[in-house]
DNA sequence: ACAACGACAGCAAACGTTTGCTATTCTGCG
DNA sequence: CGCAGAATAGCAAACGTTTGCTGTCGTTGT
């Protein structure tokens, strides 16, 4: 591999010369130095070795995005959005996924340290392991000391993120729409509790109900993994509990996708029986069957708007804290609950506990 | 930020030393120099420059992997594979989504050569740009002879990856099965002419075809980008020829997701008046409706593989050519082709250009 | 004709490591 | 008591750049 000494012997020329003619700096040099320079640094397939450049000027024009799993669509959309805005100027991104797992996050974040990326998104929600976050925000706090931008797309250990999506409004507008089909009893997947980004949608529930003056029910809500098993494990245990309801939204659409699995393995009837929402509108969502009502987030903008933060941050320009709006989105999977559990919210005011399976009258342990 | 020789410092060492001890060398240092180093590298949160190392050690221990598409499930589930093997042997994976523009996927080349990575793995197939290729092939020559690791999964410009999966026996063997469902006319959604596993796969349907002896027809091979638009304009494309077929098996997964949707929208029954079948069974196939049928790809294995090959390569052995096999999937999306069409192919062999539209008789160019 | 200045080129230091070699200390053995 | 040799520690060079500073021209203005 030719260095730039290599490019400067041939050209005939001192290294800084060649050096400020391949770097493109603002030094004068005249046209013949240069165009000879350029020759030689052609003819040996030069490449500036990054490492030695980076030693120097403490920063490599990388932006890096750390996702919690790779195979997220969700993630995936907005690491797009955070291609789209770099590779427009002139930086190139490298996607990290930290399979949830709050080591690994660490080791990435100190990878990232340690060659100088120029910028670092987390595009999930902080990992809750108390230990290892004081080891990464040490790690983001030098970074940023030393001039990197650190971008948060999902609230984290230290606080509000900088670009966001509006998660509780979102979960409280689906509720409101839930309810708005008819729906009182509304059960919520409310995924991972150590997953920041899943308590607050876990709070949008609550506002949700509570807008609606409808009491919350602990037994409603089932904490599990934010995938397809975690969707699936949740319809056994709302079912194992015996609290009825008739509808039940999610955290996310994976959950989501897990409970329509599930129900249609049971043979309940979607939305007849039960009605299911939603959350994130992944490509997919549209494509099941029945298709999957939800709240659409604008993912790719939020990536965007990720860099364009980080953007600014390099340039020394103030951070400014933006919210995206998010839409409820109606298909197939949810209409009007079945009748027999109208009659029941209706007629009586039978405490949680305690109320009969009415909601789901042809439901019972064996038919699982 | 700290360095290595305010460590020293602090410690009361020299450089060397320090380095020894952080850096976790062989060479032998008395247990409580260790201790001391240690204790000073914890006090000043030292983290060590990777650029500096890398520098001199020419690798870093990363392997990066270059996907065309950081959406496309296909990919997320390689370089989770990729991930599996690389974290356990301690290198850091990281995602570089060229989105399928051949001079992106040379500046990221270029960055990982600059930046000396222990390895790039190529999830998908090359790009055919005849000029940058040659550039790539450049950079990639130049890494490898720098003792850098490069292993393709899909076939490139140079040749056959070191690791893959049959893709043209796996299309063959769904056209076989096709066949065995009574289909004779079966058209091909091919995906963009200039991907080598396109290519792949369109001779898998040759093949497919010839085994059962039905004549190629090139008018029912259609030619689009590897998305879920490209197999929505593959149904128009298709319709609009006029060629009467039963099946339509389509390259990637993306792409039969895309005919699903447009026949759905044209009301056209699958698989009652066609049958569709995908390839690659990403996690979406089993969930739409009706369920794809499809080709199994060990995707996750194939990164696995992958990232062993890179490894074996590291170590200095012998690469080992693998491919691995398919498995076709049989869904809702097939069926029996209907009666109609049986007719018609049973009672006459009339040439496919003047063939009538019997296969498709509710179709006509008003219904779209 | 001379001073002053602008345009260009080169020297050498610095970035943070690793490592070959040399220097020192200590141990145990003859 | 002296010496070989093992066990440690340190010196300094090297990796490939960038850049502040200095030096050398040639040109322009007076």
């Amino acid at each position: 591999m030719a260095s730039i000494i290599e490019v400067a012997r041939l050209a005939g020329v001192s290294t800084a010369t060649a050096s400020r003619v391949v770097s493109a700096s603002d030094y004068p040099v005249s046209p013949a130095t240069r165009e000879r320079v350029l020759e030689a640094a052609r003819t040996l397939d030069y490449v500036p070795n990054a490492l030695a450049r980076g030693l120097l000027k403490s920063r490599v024009p990388v932006v890096a995005v750390i996702v919690h799993d790779i195979t997220d669509p969700y993630f995936a959309e907005v690491v797009r959005g955070v291609e789209d805005g770099a590779s427009a100027a002139g930086f190139l991104v490298i996607t990290c996924s930290s399979e949830r797992n709050a080591e690994r996050e660490r080791s990435y974040v100190r990878l990232l340290r340690s060659i100088q990326a120029a910028a670092v998104v987390f595009a999930g929600s902080g990992l809750d392991d108390p230990a290892l976050n004081v080891e990464i925000e040490r790690h983001l706090a030098a970074m940023q000391a030393d001039g990197a931008a650190i971008v948060h797309l999902s609230p984290h250990a230290l606080g509000e993120p900088e670009v966001s999506v509006d998660n509780a409004a979102g979960v409280a507008a689906m509720i409101a729409a839930l309810v708005g089909l008819g729906h009182r009893r509304i059960a919520f997947l409310a995924g991972p509790r150590s997953l920041f980004v899943a308590r607050e949608r876990l709070a949008g529930y609550r506002r949700g109900l509570e807008a609606a003056a409808i009491p919350f029910d602990e037994q409603l809500v089932v904490r599990t993994s934010f995938d397809r098993e975690g969707g699936a494990l949740g319809v056994d245990t709302l079912l194992d509990a015996g609290t009825p309801f008739t509808a039940v939204s999610c955290a996310n659409d994976l959950l989501a996708l897990g409970v329509l699995g599930r129900l249609a393995e049971l043979r309940i009837a979607v939305p007849g029986a039960v009605s299911v929402a939603g959350f994130d509108d992944i490509s997919t969502a549209s494509l099941t069957a029945p298709s999957l009502s939800t709240v659409r987030l604008p993912l790719r903008e939020l990536g965007r708007r990720g860099f364009e933060q980080a953007d600014r941050r390099l340039a020394g320009e103030e951070p400014e804290r933006v919210v995206l709006p998010t839409e409820v989105i109606l298909r197939g999977s949810t209409g009007a609950p079945p009748i027999e559990a109208l009659v029941v919210e209706g007629t009586s005011t039978v405490p949680a506990s305690s109320a009969s399976p009415a909601a789901l009258p042809a439901l019972d342990a064996a038919a699982r």
